[in-house]
DNA sequence: TTACTACCTCAAGTTAACTTTAGATCAAGG
DNA sequence: CCTTGATCTAAAGTTAACTTGAGGTAGTAA
């Protein structure tokens, strides 16, 4: 049993620190693949322990479920992924990370510069306005850090 | 009118790039204080643009309003905060940024020795079971990046 | 005067990511 | 044989963070 290629939930479950129901809630929106048994039960392969600790990874760099089951539908969902396999991904991720490293960096030194002019000119403040240093234009709309709007009104 | 020092809620919204209603939210939660003025209207200092600045990079760092809220509470709600007031929030979030750095930098670290070691051997992976390389004991839940639980169940 | 446009309130709707509840099945242990 | 524990399904509930809708007021422009 202990080697058995094909696990219950439950084993997903431990393994993994996740509760039941978001395993049975993964399967059913198509995150993860199973197997039925004896009287309906799920059969997860093991490897189904490691998707599951990349979509845990995955959320914790802020991807929706939606975008992680995108990624690892390059994934085969059939055989046991490949080294390969994973390092596609791994590979993307990394990047990913460096992007985030990045731009927390940049916030950190927008946010520098705003402890340097104290946070009270709006006009020269580089965290409220970060393309307009030296403008002092009209009063448009202003985006933080570049990477919004998200307002539909 | 350009330099009245309280402001409609629609300028809010334009200098900020959120939704009018979204505001409106914010002034419901407690995030924001608004006075009244002819026929019922909104007016908010013009120290609330900054407000919501600081409300939007907290969320894209991952913060929850109420934890926000929380972080902002220490700010004084009548007058405008003084650069002294601004700076202690902004030391607090740039440890916090580097925190975040730095998780992110052990995350990309547990993947590229991940794909050193192929992603297959369960027992061996750093990214899989980061506390347990050498150990191959039972099986017992291994939690990601240490620190999760989430599991209720 | 008639349109706009910006604003108001209150209630209900929305989406993501799960959890909870209720009622049923099934294998193993005492 | 009976109970316990793990599992199942289907449907409804939950929380955060907003948006949308309905119906109304108020000041400004043609």
């Amino acid at each position: 049993m202990k080697n058995d290629p094909l696990v219950s939930i439950g084993t997903i479950a431990k393994r993994t620190g996740l509760s039941v129901s978001a395993i049975r809630f993964y399967e059913s929106s198509g995150l993860l693949v199973a197997t039925r048994g004896a009287g309906g039960r799920r059969l997860f392969m093991r490897s189904a322990i490691r998707r599951v600790s990349f979509i845990l990874i995955s959320q914790q760099l802020g991807y929706s479920l939606e975008e992680i089951k995108r990624v690892l539908s390059s994934l085969p969902a059939q055989r046991t992924p490949t080294k390969a396999d994973w390092q596609k991904l791994s590979r993307q991720f990394s990047q990913d990370i460096d992007h985030r490293i990045e731009k927390l960096s940049q916030l950190k030194n927008s946010l520098s510069s705003c402890i340097g002019c104290g946070c009270l000119s709006l006009k020269s403040c580089a965290l409220y306005n970060p393309d307009d240093r030296a403008a002092g234009l009209g009063d448009g709309p202003r985006y933080l850090l570049g990477d919004l709007p998200r307002n539909p009104e």
